[in-house]
DNA sequence: CCGCGTACCTGATAGC
DNA sequence: TGCTATCAGGTACGCG
């Protein structure tokens, strides 16, 4: 379940392994995983062969490789998606739905290495972004994470009070801020001891602005980690599984003491998902939206 | 424009 | 044993 921890790790690890590299071929072994790029799979390889990666960037849970034209690879990784770099002699995962390789050796140590999309539930993608190098047009409506230096604290509390909603998911509201999860939402929730219902035009600033640094706080703690996985879906550039559960506070720990109170950590269902929280730290506000 | 519910997808697991 | 139901959840889209 890569939330912005997570899909950082993958980021550095593409950026130390597919910079420089040039596409010599594409396959396309499911065409649901490319989507959202209209034109199809065969126009999704097309044009990119021959072009040389430049960079890898990340905003919130999205990820793109700015190519030498201009253009970019844009890809999201849903909820099972990973990018392994593997050697080409590596047999092929149950689940992988594009395969792009490079020209040459190269890479790393001059390991030759394959960048491969594996994604179980297909809920990820990949497209290629025409002029989408800088920030790809289909992500213009995605807010600045709060690692971003164009993230604005103050926009933010101020479309908080303009909403009429509750705060979790206002939090998992990628136009507003990016790169929250279900997991982390409910990890920042704890540590602010807000509780998810609470009516988001009620918070104060030294509110919001605790909630946000509590954001900021279980993600970096997180990605120090090296990324949050309960089983082997999410893995990191290299194939190694990045397990953080047991630094959860709350996410999947019901009926468990909270680790501040000792009260029983409650599970309720909210949005199709499950919201863990603690019944005494974070107690239901007046004018709760449940 | 805004809030909110739902479809999309596969595999693990629980229950009968 | 084998079937069905449930759960996991990020994003886009449609409805009111």
């Amino acid at each position: 379940m890569p939330e912005l921890p997570e899909v950082e790790v993958v980021r550095r690890g593409l950026e130390q392994w597919v910079v420089g590299r040039t596409i010599a071929g594409v396959s396309v072994y499911n065409p649901r995983s490319v989507r959202r790029h209209t034109a199809g799979g065969a126009d999704f390889g097309d044009r990119l062969r021959g072009l040389t990666v430049t960079a890898v960037r990340r905003r919130g849970k999205y990820l793109w490789l700015p190519l030498d034209t201009g253009d970019a690879v844009l890809a999201h990784l849903g909820m099972s998606g990973q990018l392994l770099v593997q050697p080409p002699d590596r047999p092929d995962e149950k689940h992988l739905r594009v395969r792009i390789v490079f020209t040459g050796p190269g890479g790393a140590g001059g390991a030759d290495r394959e960048l491969r999309f594996v994604d179980q539930r297909t809920f990820g993608h990949l497209m290629v972004v025409p002029g989408g190098a800088e920030l790809p047009a289909p992500i213009a409506h995605i807010a600045p994470d709060p690692f971003e230096s164009a993230f604005d604290p103050d926009a933010f509390a101020a479309a908080l009070r303009r909403r009429r909603t509750g705060l979790k998911r206002a939090l998992l509201d990628q136009s507003l801020i990016s790169g929250v999860g279900n997991i982390y939402a409910d990890e920042a929730l704890w540590l602010s001891r807000q509780h998810w219902a609470r009516a988001t035009e009620t918070l104060t600033a030294a509110e919001t602005a605790g909630v946000l640094d509590s954001v900021r706080t279980v993600m970096s703690a997180a990605l120090r980690e090296g990324g949050t996985s309960f089983d082997s879906l999410y893995v990191n550039v290299n194939g190694e599984s990045g397990y953080f559960d047991r630094s959860l506070r709350v996410y999947g720990r019901r009926d468990e003491p909270c680790v501040r109170c000792g009260t029983p950590i409650r599970r309720d269902v909210f949005m199709n998902r499950s919201s863990f929280s603690c019944p005494t730290c974070q107690p239901v506000p007046e004018g709760a939206r449940l």
